[in-house]
DNA sequence: GTCATATTCAACCATCTGGTTGACGATTGC
DNA sequence: GCAATCGTCAACCAGATGGTTGAATATGAC
């Protein structure tokens, strides 16, 4: 089964749950380190991985006696599409954009480089 | 104030409000014409739209004794902002990349028109 | 003014959510 | 075997959420 559109955004609408995919995006990191800069319960850390593994963010994965929390990102895709079908504001990752304007096009022309006036704040706030 | 990931999120996580969004999108709308094809009250569409509107995804306009829906997508920003930053997906909306082509760079080659396979599936599955 | 329409408000209810604590099962190290 | 570590489970709690109904407000139509 593909988790739903509910399960996804639900997942994401909590900031200890995006933090969480966050710092996973750095690493993969065991159940009690993914808690340590926490300060809640190892509960309700388990919980909180119990609902993005239920909405296919994450994976976990057993090895002896410390499972795994290894980040799928592919599961964000979904969500996307679906917030892209509003398009009717600009793309944002603007970095690939012109990654992908050099690759499509091999552009010769001599480009002065444009300054990036994108708003890159997906570090705070999370 | 700018609406926090955390309501946008939890806006998004239900699916009447994603219809209702979904309907905004075709056009603006009455209160009464939002609540029309959905099988709940008045009341609970009225909650639904105080919610979208406090997420930022929605303005409402007071007109005579009618109340007009708006859909913002602006607000939607902020979270695609957020998701791109996993962005080890490819991004999506490939028709606004080739309008953004078209408008930056100016391009006169001879471009014979590339397909569209980006997959449109908005409308399912909201 | 009176009636109908458009929308919200208030109270209520059931369920979900995010947290706690304490007990428990599984695994490792000695 | 025994103790420590890793993680979950179960029970509980407070507060949020999504729905209901009925009353109230505001505007428009006649």
């Amino acid at each position: 089964m593909t988790p739903s559109l509910d399960t996804v955004f639900a997942a994401l609408a909590d900031p200890t749950r995006r933090a969480i995919l966050q710092m996973l995006l750095e690493d993969d990191m065991a159940v009690t380190d993914v808690a340590e800069p926490f300060e809640m319960s190892l509960a309700a850390i388990s919980k909180h991985l119990g609902v993005l593994t239920n909405a296919g963010l994450i994976t976990q994965e057993k090895r002896g006696r410390v499972k795994w929390c290894k980040l799928d990102p592919d599961a964000l895709k979904g969500a996307s599409v679906w917030m892209q079908g509003f398009g009717q504001f600009e793309p944002v990752n603007l970095d690939a954009f012109e990654a992908f304007l050099e690759r499509e096009l091999s552009l010769e022309q001599t480009g002065e480089t444009k300054d990036n006036d994108h708003d890159d704040n997906q570090a705070d706030d999370v």
